[in-house]
DNA sequence: TGGCTTATACTTATCCTGAGCATAATTCAA
DNA sequence: TTGAATTATGCTCAGGATAAGTATAAGCCA
């Protein structure tokens, strides 16, 4: 049974066997020419400014921040901190790692190196960023244009998307199989009255891969159309990309991450933009606030926002304390006492 | 300001530059004696057996497994996938990436090459096992024996952890740093009328290597005194498992990881003593009941369990449906319709 | 001033959750 | 054979969280 997750490796299912065993551990201290690797650190640097996500590019705006993981670095995560550092000129605050790569298949050569990319997401803002480099901002949703549904349901999906899949797994000659291509289609787009559920980015592009709609797919596999609207890039960085779109839509929801990307000072709408941003769809105006108060993430700073349109928002800020006192985790187990 | 997670690197706050740039990324293809590194695949195996949690172990139960990534490896999942059907003579169901790791601090020796070690997490059901080989299957307790809770909180966390990192606080000459150690102490391990968390394994070990109250941090730093029970395992496997163990107790409460670990049919017990051994803490029976069956996750086959005490049960399946149904998850924000 | 915009308070019905009571169906030992 | 022990299962009930909306406040601008 093949499974759908947000952090799984697109995983061929077949079992063959290979020479590995963990009996051999010993000699394995020397670097052969067989084992010999390269690691590269990837970023998805994530900022919200004007009340969309932007990504930091390098490249043209064609890959994601990257460099190789060198003797230098002491651990992978102050290797990637340092690059970015070197980057913006100031520390970022949060950091998580992402997952790691190795796939062969996607790099087009089947007899190159292993060469695995660790893949990291990290939040600043932008406005701690200084320019003039190679690298930019970019909207995420010129690499995912039917990621955004603040407005509505892209119009693509159902113009483009929709029919493609649909002549996909129709392409499909064993009539299970048939269907369940269309079922996954139909749950990760949100089509015949599945919901749409924002944090399956991974799987529609995974799926779009599959399905030879992108020009990644056409490039590595030869076969297909490109006909998916949507900026490519270099290597799996659409992909990890992905990763990390995904992991982040999760997360805002019972973690306070967001608080990252906003300025000290903030309105609850300003707040309330940049969580729509990300999630890519709009939020009940009322019980977000209901929400964000009851939890007790912001305090009020006292003073008030000016050059607005309407009433005037009183401002807030992150409330420090609630990161250390917030161990606890929703925890839906039903626990008994005693 | 420090971040605990699941998924953190022990993060040191230093900003230290490095010559890392993302511009020179023209000739990484060639593998150099300063950027060739190893990557060892690591796999936490989990199975429940006799309501007990086990995990696969090696060399006399103090390693994990684990064999280098090698060419053979058409991707990482494959080579992971290849090595355990080799040990089990099965196909393991479900596997997913947990970490990578590159701390060159916790192997001791500065000078070391990097070494990559990519974890996963696998479950699997005790009977796939083949016996014989020097793989075998422990408790996850003998690791962690503060980790269980289902007898209510372990003595030696009163009568040893507790007072020792207090001690541990009180060591700290900064007021302020005294006190957040505390906090932090009284946090992981639900001290001060704090609720146990059992998702907080990986910072409870961390916290324990940080105060040097576990051999494997008397051996990585030189200092402190090993008094806190447990086995130790050999690198940094034990940190490896502990983060296998945080992802796992998170994991089964919003995805139906649990099923992987059980026989075809089962009772409604047997699936709360599963869920409770990995949670380490017990759930409310009845509660736990409607849960499963609200939800939907399981059908009646029809079956009653044999030689039981008390009145006999009937037997469950689970619903292999749900896992296409549902790539659907828990969405914590109030959306908006319009 | 009235209309537009945003902020913020409050209401209402519904669902979910924690906690426990009550009863059913067995085994086992006296 | 009876009752204690054990497990299974049905049901209730209160409280809190959530979805959805109504109502009012406080600014701007034409």
């Amino acid at each position: 049974m093949r499974r759908y997750d947000v952090n799984s490796e697109s995983a061929h299912w077949d079992h063959q066997r290979s020479g590995f065993s963990n009996v051999d551990k010993k000699a394995q201290n020397t670097v052969t020419s067989m084992d010999a690797i390269t690691a590269d650190l990837v970023a998805v640097l994530v900022a919200v400014s004007d009340g969309n996500p932007k990504i930091m590019t390098i490249a043209h705006a064609s890959a994601l921040p990257s460099g190789p993981f060198q003797f230098a670095h002491r651990s992978l995560q102050m290797g990637l901190r340092a690059w970015v550092e070197a980057q913006t000129g100031r520390p970022i605050g949060y950091v998580e790692q992402l997952y790691t790569f190795a796939d062969r298949g996607r790099t087009g050569d089947p007899d190159a190196p292993h060469r695995i990319s660790i893949s990291y997401l990290g939040l600043t803002r932008e406005e701690l960023m200084h320019h003039g480099s190679e690298a930019q901002w970019s909207s995420w949703y010129d690499y995912f244009p039917w990621e955004d549904h603040r407005a509505g349901a892209p119009a693509l999906i159902a113009k483009t998307i929709a029919p493609k899949l649909r002549a996909w797994a129709k392409s499909e000659v064993n009539s299970a199989l048939q269907k369940q291509r269309w079922r996954r289609a139909a749950i990760t787009f949100g089509l015949d009255s599945h919901d749409w559920n924002e944090e399956l980015a991974l799987q529609r592009y995974e799926l779009l891969y599959e399905a030879s709609l992108i020009p990644e797919a056409v490039r590595d596999k030869g076969d297909g159309e490109p006909v998916v609207p949507g900026r490519a890039m270099t290597a799996d960085h659409r992909r990890i990309l992905a990763t990390g779109i995904a992991r982040l839509r999760a997360k805002i929801k019972y973690r306070p991450v967001v608080f990252e990307l906003m300025p000290a000072d903030f309105t609850l709408l300003q707040l309330q933009r940049s969580v729509e941003a990300l999630a890519g769809r709009l939020v009940h105006k009322q019980n977000f606030r209901r929400l964000i108060e009851q939890q007790e993430l912001v305090e009020e700073t006292g003073a008030i926002a000016a050059d607005t349109i309407g009433r005037p928002a009183k401002l807030f800020r992150f409330r420090q304390g609630v990161l250390a006192e917030r161990a606890v985790i929703g925890s839906k187990l039903p626990l008994s006492r005693s």
